[in-house]
DNA sequence: ACAAAAGTGTTGTACGTACACCCATGA
DNA sequence: TCATGGGTGTACGTACAACACTTTTGT
């Protein structure tokens, strides 16, 4: 349904259902009429009918000798050059009156760090705020919304906010991705100790330097990512 | 993939992409060997290949003109003859060789209440002990698996035990509940503490009377759900 | 009377929050 | 030296686990 860049590989016949995956891409960014640190994501314009001219969601129809996740990686690539950080399937979309002909649409979301996103990098392609979206093709706005629920519920109780950020980083830097996710300050104090307190952090011995006092860098542990998915490991 | 009651809608053309629903139902019942309370679940056998002769979880090809959610329920009511307390979509499993032909199954998980199911209702359908099951027809021995987390994980967060359970029920009766989903004991009186302060109860003037001093009922309170699925209310 | 489940009280620990305070650096 | 963010200490409130205890029934 998303598909915005090759030639259908399904058929189009009337009363068959196609499959098609489209990806949730977020990253942290400077919100475009603000100067605020905010969530964004990459939308594409539609080329064709339907909702011609409406921005969506980058996907892309499922080959069938393709895996779900790996036509959302494709997508991620297609859209921002990147590889994903985080990727997981969010939802299976398929009521019948959303798209012209019954398309059932299989929905990743994903992050990427935002070291360095090619500003306009691709044809067609442009970074919204989350927060403030136009109306967009089919029911992807109602898609979008889940996708931001669901980050702002992992970021409480898992350690996802990582793949948001650079190997290294500092606490504060950190801390502005959780207040940029859940869009309330937090303590640094308090912060800082809950998640010195979680074991996912290493501490290195370089420093950001900058302003004032220098801050020490942190990396992540790899060690852990437990009790996040489930036993669903390599699911595809 | 898992259709086993009636002939297949959807075309078997060898290089399209087929949508099958499946679904994990979840009731409290005697396990077969032991008699405890535990979690079952009903399977299918298969009476043509692929895999014919083995079990399966229940479903159906997805019709065009039927959404995803309405082909989970026709599936529960093929197998256990009830509508579901708590139907939720579960996974889109869609790896390339999980079946002969490419097949991506939308799996939705059910919560039946335990009242009164038919012990051998219908044909080739089967209860088994969710933890001690035999192998099954493609990766549907994964597939349960993952219910079973969401269910004991959502157990600890949701109130959907109470979709085991009749209308009215005693304390004692909740606690059964979870301790079967867990799989150990929980202390009575911390345990009603817990659940009384959570405000999704509301006591009734009836009493369980039995062996001992009589149990007041409760029934379940509507009003509270949030903070479940997030924005997807009805969603298909 | 006694067993056993229903139901109440009390205590200790863990953890989140609020906030006062010290430390180290650039300007 | 001062402003500012880095980093530490402490006190309070809530939530939960453990467990002693009282109440009410059937037998």
């Amino acid at each position: 349904m998303t598909r915005t860049t090759s030639p259908s590989p399904q058929p189009a016949t009337a009363d068959a259902t196609r499959v098609a995956v489209s990806t949730v891409i977020f990253t942290l960014g400077r919100l475009p009429d603000s100067d605020e640190i905010g969530v964004v994501l990459p939308l594409v314009l539609r080329t064709r009918d339907p909702h011609e001219g409406q921005w969506a969601l980058p996907g892309g129809w499922l080959d069938v000798t393709e895996s779900l996740e790996a036509t959302a990686s494709r997508t991620l690539a297609e859209t921002s050059g990147l590889a994903p950080s985080y990727l997981e399937q969010l939802y299976a979309f398929g009521a019948v009156d959303r798209s012209p002909t019954r398309v059932v649409s299989i929905v990743y979301w994903a992050l990427i760090r935002g070291d360095e996103i090619p500003d306009h990098s691709v044809e067609n392609v442009r970074w919204f705020d989350a927060a403030a979206l136009p109306q967009l093709a089919f029911d992807h706005n109602e898609i979008v919304e889940y996708a931001l629920w669901r980050l702002r519920n992992k970021v409480g109780y898992s350690r996802i906010a990582h793949g948001l950020l650079p190997g290294e980083f500092t606490l504060a830097e950190l801390r502005e991705v959780y207040e940029a996710i859940l869009s309330r300050r937090l303590d640094p104090a308090n912060f800082r100790r809950q998640v010195e307190n979680s074991g996912t952090l290493i501490p290195t011995d370089r420093f950001r330097t900058g302003s004032h006092r220098p801050a020490r860098l942190y990396r992540y542990n790899q060690d852990v990512e437990l009790s996040d998915r489930g036993p669903l490991g390599a699911r595809t």
